[in-house]
DNA sequence: ATTACTAAATTCCGAGTAA
DNA sequence: TTTACTCGGAATTTAGTAA
């Protein structure tokens, strides 16, 4: 593999499309290899026609070629991917059967009351299940608000952390997406709790679209 | 030196702040290392506090930490300086004889509709051929957006993905230049589909000069 | 001052395998 | 299925120098 790490000084140096002189000392002094290393790494590159490079007793000229700046280009693009992302306003998502395990927490007065003073309402008994993309999930849930809803004991059992995330569902209902403390983030299905029976207010069925937007508009 | 290669696969797989969960098999292949390498690496990156780590006979959870992001984007940054700085703005090239291969994809209906819906224009059945310098079309691409164009079968023959970059002609006229999926991007000459007949249009003939200009002016 | 060869030291990798 | 340990061999690095 070649070695992207020198290849990279080399462009930010060089540019695109100029060429550049230095000695393997230099490059090995800002890199803390030896001057052996940076001779044969610079001539790896070369025969991996990444660079064009030229060798004398004066030193070294290097200059990237178009594969060279071609891989590099690439590795630009990956970055940018995870970087320049626009995380996208809303979060669409399709309605999916079943009552989730979110019902329960909603019939537990400790965290009700959490709910109520943390998120503003007090969610109706139901939750949604929402199908949505999971690549999609992770950037809309970065632009979000985090609420952490505590844990508690009864006499029978433990009742984990709650992580939520305030929305509004269709830039009206307030809802939050609930993450119980041990869920990986990795479902394809959501819960959301609502202010009120969306199910019915929206005439929502299996399958049906709903959107979750981000409170900040 | 941390494993920069997995670290930007962890970060574009995972994004900056949601966790993902994969086997180190799975890495493996994906890098042609063995799967003992991996399990090496993810511990290293782990180590050094770029990643948060944990595994199970299940597989690995990894996510990208504050320090792993940071290092992911000053690396960014150096490679934003070197694609980002001052990209010329157009690219000047001369008209060269010959139909090239372009024409022929002009005629085939999934392609062109394609070309519709996704550049937002029908082309007209012939291209430009247009003869540029190698070094200045890597600048002028590095700020085009790309757009896929996607390949398909038909009973004889397979067509291969082609990739579009919009550009206006003369400021004017909606084109892109497009590389066929195999094509190496280091020729001088390249192909540009029009909206128009713009060799009529424009009155050019073989030599003329013909100037693309990025869409976002 | 340079680059870069040779050889020794070091690091890295993956096959085999335990848990 | 997993992860990850051991260990022998491969690959890489650098010190010492020649040119």
């Amino acid at each position: 593999m070649p070695d992207i790490e020198l290849l990279t000084f080399i462009a930010v140096k060089a540019g695109l499309n100029s060429t550049f002189f230095t000695s393997t000392a230099k490059i090995a002094s800002r890199f803390h290899i030896s001057q052996q290393s940076v001779s044969r790494k610079l001539r790896a590159l070369a025969s991996e026609g990444l660079v064009e490079f030229s060798s004398s007793p004066k030193g070294v000229r290097v200059k990237l070629s178009a594969k060279g700046a071609s891989i590099l280009k690439s590795r630009f693009v990956e970055l940018k991917q995870v970087f320049a992302s626009h995380p996208a306003p809303f979060l669409e998502g399709s309605l999916e059967s079943g009552l989730g395990e979110g019902s329960y927490y909603m019939s537990q007065a400790k965290y009700v009351s959490q709910f109520e003073q943390k998120l503003g309402f007090r969610p109706f008994a139901g939750t949604l299940n929402h199908g949505v993309s999971e690549e999609k999930l992770a950037g809309f849930l970065s632009q979000l608000e985090e609420i952490a809803i505590k844990g508690f004991r009864t006499g029978q059992r433990s009742f984990g952390s709650i992580r939520a995330f305030p929305v509004l569902v269709e830039k009206k209902y307030g809802a939050a997406i609930i993450f119980p403390e041990r869920s990986s983030h990795e479902s394809n299905v959501i819960e959301v709790i609502c202010r009120e029976n969306l199910r019915k207010k929206l005439k929502l069925k299996e399958g049906s679209s709903v959107k979750l937007f981000s409170e900040k508009l």
